[in-house]
DNA sequence: CACAAAGTTTAGCATAGGCTAACTTATATG
DNA sequence: CATATAAGTTAGCCTATGCTAAACTTTGTG
């Protein structure tokens, strides 16, 4: 069966890709809500709820149900009807979320891309881009926009 | 309230990313399927549901399901118990699907990122990449890649 | 040609992530 | 300080995407 083996081991590289990107959508919506939580207490001192659905375009009702799985994962904390803050891993989460944004969105910036669509691409780029890919991406905006 | 309306213009512009993030993610499914069964169809002639379920790396069931969902939308044509076959609109998001693979996928590796990583790297970032950002990534390979 | 293996479909379940409508709590103001 | 408005919560609904187990077709072989 060396034949099927080998069809075997390049059907699960394959899948592998697929199995990336399915991990990365969960993972996705988590990043997008702690960045967004940290980035509102950085500039308001405080998070709620009502900043969070009006900058991503949701429901109230959404935006509380997901909180409660942040809560559970243990990324946020709250009280009934107070502000959210971050746990310590929320803020780590945040931390690495908003450094590896700032990579990919100075990328397309130094690639010719309009801020524009910079800003809207790299939102759904950044969650896909692997450690090896962000450092390559990092190299080409320190030798392509310090001139 | 024209700091009112500042903020609600503000605001719409940074929820737009999102909800563009999440409409790429609802035709995500559709392109990967499409350009799969292209593929499937291109290298053996036809398509079966197993072959995609392996390649997906997900079960037969998930992927019966879908392809009713690609039926319903026009993209997909089928009979019980046979091969998957595209419709002339299938096609044509398949070719559009493969050509935005190709660009990421070789942009990725004329930036200097290894064969594995860009191979999935691009599965992820290929349906986040808008047209003007796809333009400017073909234009970085043409100038770098063929010397 | 009968039957086993391989492939396909159905049924039923779970979770994530959306929504609206109705309700509760907090707050700001007359 | 009473109460209207704003903010947060709950309940109940929907769709998409996964899964397993069981049933059904097709096909290749003895």
């Amino acid at each position: 069966m060396v034949l099927g083996n080998k069809k075997t081991t390049t059907a699960k590289l394959r899948s592998a890709a697929f199995k990336r990107v399915r991990a990365d959508h969960s993972a996705e919506l988590a990043g997008d809500y702690v960045e967004m939580i940290a980035d509102l207490i950085d500039e308001r001192g405080e998070a709620r709820c009502t900043d969070i659905a009006m900058r991503l375009g949701v429901a109230n009702a959404t935006v509380v149900k997901t909180l409660k799985r942040l809560t559970d994962q243990g990324l946020v904390t709250q009280e009934p009807y107070r502000a959210i803050f971050l746990t310590g891993e929320g803020w780590k989460m945040a931390d690495d979320s908003r450094r590896k944004h700032v990579i990919v969105e100075n990328f397309l910036l130094a690639l010719g891309v309009c801020a524009d669509t910079a800003r809207i691409d790299s939102e759904g780029i950044e969650h896909h881009v692997s450690a090896d890919t962000l450092k390559a991406m990092a190299r080409f905006v320190n030798r392509n926009s310090k001139l």
